[in-house]
Parts: C-alpha cells; sequence; structure tokens
DNA sequence: TTGTAGGCGTTATCAA
DNA sequence: TTGATAACGCCTACAA
C-alpha cells in the first residue's frame, strides 16, 4: 500500500493533455502555443483559445516534465556559509530578486564552513538539476570548485574569490577597503595600528590583510604590526583573537577584518578595562546592519551587499544564456562610514 | 540553432541504463538497489556490484525524473516577507538544516509583504512541484491559503498564525510574552505604559495588542491605555508611531511590538530629547540579532527562532508523510530578558 | 529475485 | 501551421 500524495478529493492538476482534448487540437499544439518561446509558431485565434482553456482549466506547466525534456530546471542554488551571518541576507535576497525576475526559483543552503556537507550540497544541487550556482561560501581546498566543472554548472562566486578557480566573481575590493580604514586611522594620528584578521584560506582575510600591510608601507610605517587571524568569522573568535592581540605589543588602534569580529573585540576590549576610542580605536569591515547601533557605533568600510547579489545573479545568467561569455572578476567600490569607534591617540593609554 | 546546454567537452551524466549496462542487470534492478527503499528486493551481492559501479560512473539520480514518476519534487518552499528582516534567518536556516536532514531542498523566496507577489510566488512553486510549503507571511486577506488549498500543497504556518485557515501553525505565544513584558514594567512601578503595535492583519501584532490588554487589565489598571499601530514591522514605522505617540497622552514606559519598532522607536525619543530608561522605558520583541549591544540594550521578549524554524519542518515532515496527521498550533515559550532599556519611573520627566 | 512494459508531462523532430 | 511520435530518466505493477 503507497499512499498517495493528494487527497483524492483534490482534483488531479491539469495536463497538457486535458487542455488539447478540451480546445480539439493536439497536445504538441497546445505545448506551442503556451510556451512564450514558441507562441509564434501557432495561429493567434488558436493560441488565443488555448490560453483562455488552459486559464479555465487552472493548468500550470510542470517545471519537472519540462526539465526533463529540457534538462533545464529554471532553479538556481544559492550556498553561504551561515545564512544568519548578517552579512549574506542582503545579498541573498537581491540575488534572489533577480533571479525570480528572469524566471529561475532559487535553492538556499547553508554549509556550515563545513567542506562534506558542502560537498554534499552540491551533489544534491546537481541532482536537482539546478541551472547555475551563486557560492558565496569559497574557500581554499573546498573541493567545490571541482564538483561544479564535473556536474558542468556554471557557477559564479560572490563575496569571496577564489584564485586560479577560473570562475567567475563578484566581491569587494577588499584591500582598497582595509586602505580606507587604515588611512583614515593614520589621519588620526595612529602610529601603532595592530591588525585582527579573517581566518586562512578564505579570499577577504588574506586581500585585507594585503590591503591592511600595503597601507602601512604606502605610509612608510614599518609593517611589522602586529598580526593575528581570528579562527572564523565569528564573536567568540574574535574575542579571542584580541584577548591574543593584547598579550602582544602595544597599539592604540586596530584595523579588523570583519565587522563580527568586532563585536568579540569589543567585549575583549571592556574585559581588559579599555575604552574603544578612548584607548583603542576600532574599524570594522561590511558595515553589516546596527553596527551604527552598538555602543560605541562602528566605524567600519561599508560594502555593496544587494549590488553584489544583484551582479552576481547578472553575470550567472549571462553565463547561463551564452557558456562562452566571459569570465570576470567584478570588484565592487567600499565606502568607509566614520563613527564613534575611532579617535585620535592618546586620550587613553592603549593597549 | 539551439544552444547546448553543457558545453560539449563535459561527458553527459551517467543514468540508470548506464549503471545496467555496465552491471549486466536490467534497469529496473538498478533502480532497485539505488533506492534504499527497495534495495532488499535484491540480492546483496548483485547490489553491491551495482552500488560500486553507479559509484565508479559518478551517477546521481535525477530529482526530475524522479518526482515526475512519483509526483514529488523533494523540494519544499519557504516563504518569507523579507529575508533581511534579522528575525527570520535564524528561522529559515533552523527549518533548511532539519529539512536537509530529511533529505528535501529548500526554496526561499521573499514576498515583500506584496499579496500579488506572494500569489505569484505561490504558483511558480506549485509548478516546481514542491512537497510542501512554509509560510511565515501569512496575513489577513493574501489568498495564499486558498491557492495552498487549491494545489493541495501541505502547508505549515510559522512565526505568524491565521484564525480559521485550518492550518498547522507554530508561532510564539505572543499574548503570554507580551504580558511578561508588560509584568515587568509594572514592577518597576510604571502605571502609565503606552503601546506601539504592529501593522493591521498580522497575528503577531493583535495577539501581542490583545496579551498588553489583557496583562494592564489584570493589574487592574485602566485599559484605555495609548496605544498606536506602526504601518509595518520597520525602523520608519516605528520612528513614525512613537512620534504619534508621544504627540498623546504621557507616559513613562512603553511597550513594543517588535525590536525593529524599537529601533526606530529609540530615535523618536532621542529626537524629543528624551532618555530610554531615564525618561521613557521600552521593552521590544524578538530579542533579535544585537539588541544586546546596542544604546542602551534593549529589555525584549526572547523567541525561540531555531526552535520554530525546526518544529515548524517537523510539523510540516509529518504532515507530508501522512496528510491525516492532525492540524495543530504549537507555541513555543518566550522568555524575557532584561537590560538596560527599562528602569523605574521618576528619573526622568516621562513623556 | 529479476525482467518487461508502460507511463509521469513536456518538448523536439519529422512529416503532412 | 498543425499533427504524430519519440524521448527525457526514473519508477512500479505485473509477469516470469
Amino acid at each position: 500500500m503507497t499512499r498517495r500524495p493528494r487527497p483524492a478529493s483534490a482534483p488531479p492538476r491539469a495536463t497538457i493533455a486535458d487542455v488539447a482534448a478540451a480546445a480539439g487540437v493536439h497536445a504538441s499544439t497546445v505545448s506551442r502555443a503556451l510556451n512564450p518561446a514558441t507562441r509564434g509558431m501557432v495561429t493567434d485565434a488558436v493560441a488565443a483559445r488555448i490560453a483562455e482553456i488552459a486559464q479555465r482549466l487552472g493548468w500550470q506547466p510542470s517545471t519537472l516534465a519540462a526539465g526533463l525534456r529540457t534538462r533545464r530546471s529554471r532553479t538556481i542554488g544559492i550556498l553561504v556559509p551561515d545564512l544568519v551571518n548578517p552579512v549574506f541576507p542582503p545579498i541573498v535576497r537581491a540575488a534572489e530578486s533577480r533571479l525570480a525576475e528572469a524566471g529561475y526559483a532559487t535553492l538556499i543552503a547553508n554549509t556550515d564552513m563545513d567542506p562534506a556537507r558542502e560537498a554534499l550540497l552540491i551533489e544534491r544541487m546537481a541532482a536537482q538539476m539546478v541551472d547555475g550556482l551563486m557560492l558565496a561560501s569559497a574557500a581554499r581546498g573546498s573541493g567545490a570548485i571541482e564538483l561544479c566543472r564535473r556536474w558542468s554548472i556554471p557557477t559564479v562566486l560572490i563575496n569571496r574569490r577564489l584564485p586560479g578557480a577560473g570562475l567567475s566573481a563578484v566581491i569587494n575590493d577588499d584591500g582598497r577597503g582595509m586602505a580606507l580604514a587604515v588611512r583614515h586611522l593614520l589621519a588620526l594620528g595612529h602610529r601603532r595600528i595592530a591588525h585582527l584578521g579573517g581566518p586562512a584560506g578564505v579570499s577577504t582575510a588574506t586581500d585585507r590583510r594585503t590591503g591592511f600591510r600595503a597601507a602601512l608601507r604606502a605610509a612608510g610605517l614599518p609593517v611589522e604590526a602586529p598580526i593575528v587571524a581570528a579562527e572564523a568569522y565569528t564573536e567568540e573568535a574574535g574575542r579571542r583573537a584580541m584577548q591574543s592581540l593584547l598579550a602582544g605589543p602595544a597599539f592604540t588602534a586596530v584595523a579588523v577584518a570583519n565587522d563580527m569580529l568586532c563585536l568579540g573585540a569589543y567585549d575583549a576590549l571592556a574585559a581588559a578595562g579599555l575604552d574603544v576610542a578612548g584607548d583603542v580605536s576600532v574599524t570594522g569591515f561590511n558595515d553589516m546592519p546596527f553596527v551604527d547601533r552598538i555602543a560605541p557605533p562602528l566605524t567600519t568600510v561599508r560594502i555593496q551587499h544587494a549590488e553584489m547579489g544583484r551582479r552576481g545573479a547578472e553575470q550567472l545568467l549571462a553565463e547561463m544564456a551564452d557558456p562562452d561569455t566571459a569570465r570576470r572578476e567584478t570588484r565592487l567600490e567600499p565606502e568607509l562610514v566614520i563613527r564613534a569607534s575611532t579617535a585620535p591617540p592618546g586620550r587613553g593609554s592603549g593597549a
């Protein structure tokens, strides 16, 4: 005894055959009339009548059946490390909107930064025959890229790039963004500036660290500034990283790789009896929601969340439409937002 | 000239027929061996060999083909008003995790609280043959429910209920939550308490307003407290609603229907020269991320975000497995989190 | 336990 | 312009 998927009371959904019968034409004619791409092959009068009948019967195309035939599911997958990280919702949302406009549904999954889980999810997306993939979870050695290649799934990276992967990416200009933050600290008079960096293997972390060093060098400062890498982009990791910075050489300002890390950093500073801005200036990265309302409001680098999602979707649509579309790395311009977490040095003692 | 979906270089993906040929058995045997549910029908030795060959050929089941046959897509749709509202990501994430565990992929879409868009999305989900739907966007008069019924899509409401819809819902006990907040304010000594409510037609708004009134009544206070309803759960709406509260009778505390509204309320109070806690105590609802770090940290009602997503998924899975599963309204227990936005009255002048 | 055959709903190709 | 036919990949009675 198998359970029937739909209650017996519900009428089965109308198919093209039903419409054809009602219209007194062949199913192929109905298919042509109802498919925008082939509507032109059919007499206007017939097409109109078919459309009317389809409407009356409540016909809906079955993406499954169409997809089986055409080998496209009109579905796009988006993989994010963790949807709860506030950086991602605006990106995902913008991408979803653009894709919906183009008639695509959006499959979302969280990788938890677990390569095994990520691989599983990609396999599953491949099984679902997604037409394209947007990866916000790119990291060195994840194997994701070769899976996408193996299943020939058009793929675009967002937020993070992966040098050598040969994939399009829509990212922030992380180096420039970090330079904006560092130059701001220098302008305030800071000379002993530390860097609280992101986790290894992630482009946002390496690009921002590189940008940090370059900005110091450009200012003629010694580059052997205190640098610590957090193990992940989390509050807790930020707390621990800040603790280890505080155990090292003194500094009056710290350029942090990510706003989430800043929250933990704030805690660690408070625990050490230090005042943000007063004793240690702090800059973040991302301008994620509500960092303008924490105490003190965070000076940070604003990224173009929505634009990133939109442009990523755009690029993916282009590559799906024409596989020969040139791969490109789009770097979005970041912008410094100055708030109250930065101030000239010397008001307090530094750290 | 039609464009081929996959580059000529990529080998076509293996099908059951390929595996069958390689194994020297019939395709149906392969199907049985590879499908966990029917594995038992096949000799262990044969099953093992088939599995090995499938693995070697990189075979992946095609959800499309299977779904066409079985009429289930192993896909669930989730509709949220706006993924950028921080209440939703934790819910969605937990649901996605649970559904992924059960082998379902998750389709996500934003309704923007636009009934027309919502209807379109549901139609599209129906076309995608989603096996079930989770609706976080329920509102009076949306038409969503009848669409789900029409397409016989098992549906569970989350975060909001819809009286009379006959659908399961996993929600907060909004009345109790609001009562917790009001009792806290009463205990602090407040007597003139206002309510900044949510938008009309949404159960969270009406249930919290009802809870507010009931709590005042239970305390023997007059129920004609100042009450204003915001037009939406947004900062801007919160600002305007607080402004109109301030234009009315005086109060020393305000119980707000939602944290997002509180942010706008904070602004309006500041603009009026009033101190949160000092002049007017403020309570929120949701305990959304980071309200513990705003200034002053918000006293609010914590809801079980993740549990809501998990339980919603659980209920949906149950109803999909057995349509006769009893519909149920699950109310999750909220919890008051006391922070610095509430204080005894009288330190300042009130409003 | 395995093979056979037919069909899920749509679209592509060919013929009329 | 329309109709007939087959095929997409898988599942499942039924027969062997």
